[in-house]
DNA sequence: TTGCAAAAATGAACATTGTTCATTTAATTT
DNA sequence: AAATTAAATGAACAATGTTCATTTTTGCAA
C-alpha cells in the first residue's frame, strides 16, 4: 500500500478522538487532560498536537460527532408521514438523545468552547445546529401547510419549540430541574413534554 | 469601634467579590484568575483564600447574587393582580435580565461550577433556584385556579413553562440561535416569546 | 506606653495544565 | 544505500489554582 502513511495518520486521529471521547464521557471536559488523551492510547503529548491544533479544537470534533449521531437517531422519522406527528416523534428523540449522551449533548448545545472556533476562523458558521434545525423548521413547514399553528409565523414557532425542548434537557442535564415536585422526579422532562403535547393538540 | 476587625474583615470579602464580577463580565469565568482578582483590589493571592474556599466557592457566592438581583426585578409583578397578566410579565422580566446579563445569566443556569458545591456539602439544597421556581409555580397555580391551563397539571406546566423561556435565552446566549432566520435577528427571542404567548391565550 | 496573643495578610513554592519546538525516529523516494 | 520527507517525541515554558510557614497588623491588658 503506497498510503499507509496517510492512513496510520487518519487511524491514530480516530484512536485520539475515541479515546478523547471515552475520557470526556468518564470524567468531564474539564478533568480530560491532553496527558490523559496521549497516555490512554500510548502516545506522547506531541503528537495529539500533530493531529489537533489544540485541545479545543478536540472538542469541537466530538462535538460534530455528536451531531452526526443525531442526525442518524432522526432518521425514524422519514417513515411517519403525518407531520404533526414526526415533530411529537422527533421531540421524544431529541430528549432521548439528549438524557442518554448527557455530556455530549452539553457539548453540542450548552459549552462555549466548540463554539469560539466561530471567532477564530473567519465567520464560519454552526453548520451542524443549522442542519439539525433545518430538519425541525421544514417540519414545522410542513405542520402549517396542513393547518395547524394556524396564526403563527414559521421560524419563531419552530424556534419556540426547538427552546422548549431544550430548555428542559438543559435543566435537567445541568441538575437545575431539583426544585421541581413531582412523583418521579426522573420523570419530569417526559411529563412536561406531555405537556407540551396537549397544547400542541390544541393548535 | 469594636468590631474594626470583622468589619473590615467583611468589606475585603465584599471588595473580592466585586472585582471577581466585574472581571468576569468582562472576560468570562475562565480567563478570571484568582491573580487578577487579587491584583485588581492590591492584595496578595493568599488573602482571597482567607475570605474563599476556592475559586468556586467565589462563583457560587457571585451566582447567589444573581438570584438576589433577579429576585428583585420580580419584585415589579406584586403589582399585577391578574394571573396570566402577571406570568406573561414574569417571561419578560426573565428574558430581560437574562439577556442584560448575559453571562450571570450563564452562571446562574447553565455552567457546572456553581452547582458543584451539591455534592460537596451534604445534600445542600439549590435554593436559590427553588425560591425562584416557587414564584413561577405559584402564579401557574393562580392561573389555574382562575381557569386557565384547563386540563393540565401544576408542576410539569410550570416546569415546561420554566424550560421554554429559559431555552430560548440559553440557545441565545450561547450562540446557538444563529441558524435562525428572521429579519431581526437579534429579536429572535422577543418574537418567539410572542408565539408563546399567543398560545397561552388560547389555554 | 509597652508587651503580647490572636487575627489577618503574605508570597514563595508546588502540582497540574495546555502548548511549543528543536530533535529524533521512521517511512518513502531516488 | 543515501537522501528526503513525514511523523513522533518529550523536555521545557508559561499560566493557573492552591497551600502553608512566615510575617505583619491589630486589639487589648498590664
Amino acid at each position: 500500500m503506497i498510503v499507509v502513511g496517510k492512513k496510520a495518520k487518519e487511524d491514530l486521529k480516530v484512536l485520539i478522538l475515541n479515546s478523547a471521547k471515552k475520557l470526556f464521557v468518564e470524567k468531564g471536559i474539564e478533568q480530560t487532560t491532553i496527558r490523559n488523551i496521549s497516555d490512554a492510547i500510548g502516545c506522547s503529548i506531541g503528537t495529539v498536537y500533530v493531529y489537533f491544533k489544540d485541545k479545543n479544537a478536540i472538542f469541537h470534533a466530538l462535538h460534530t460527532q455528536g451531531f452526526i449521531q443525531l442526525s442518524s437517531e432522526f432518521k425514524v422519522l422519514l417513515h411517519v408521514s403525518n407531520p404533526m406527528e414526526r415533530l411529537r416523534a422527533m421531540g421524544k428523540v431529541y430528549i432521548n438523545f439528549a438524557l442518554k449522551n448527557r455530556d455530549m449533548y452539553d457539548l453540542m448545545f450548552n459549552l462555549k468552547s466548540p463554539m469560539e472556533f466561530l471567532n477564530d476562523e473567519k465567520l464560519q458558521e454552526w453548520n451542524e445546529g443549522k442542519a439539525t434545525f433545518d430538519v425541525l423548521r421544514s417540519t414545522v413547514n410542513e405542520c402549517l401547510a396542513a393547518g395547524y399553528f394556524a396564526g403563527h409565523q414559521l421560524e419563531p414557532t419552530a424556534f419556540m419549540i426547538w427552546s422548549m425542548v431544550h430548555g428542559m434537557c438543559s435543566l435537567e442535564i445541568t441538575n437545575r430541574s431539583v426544585g421541581v415536585n413531582i412523583q418521579n422526579p426522573e420523570n419530569i422532562v417526559t411529563a412536561a413534554y406531555e405537556e407540551f403535547m396537549k397544547i400542541m393538540d390544541k393548535l
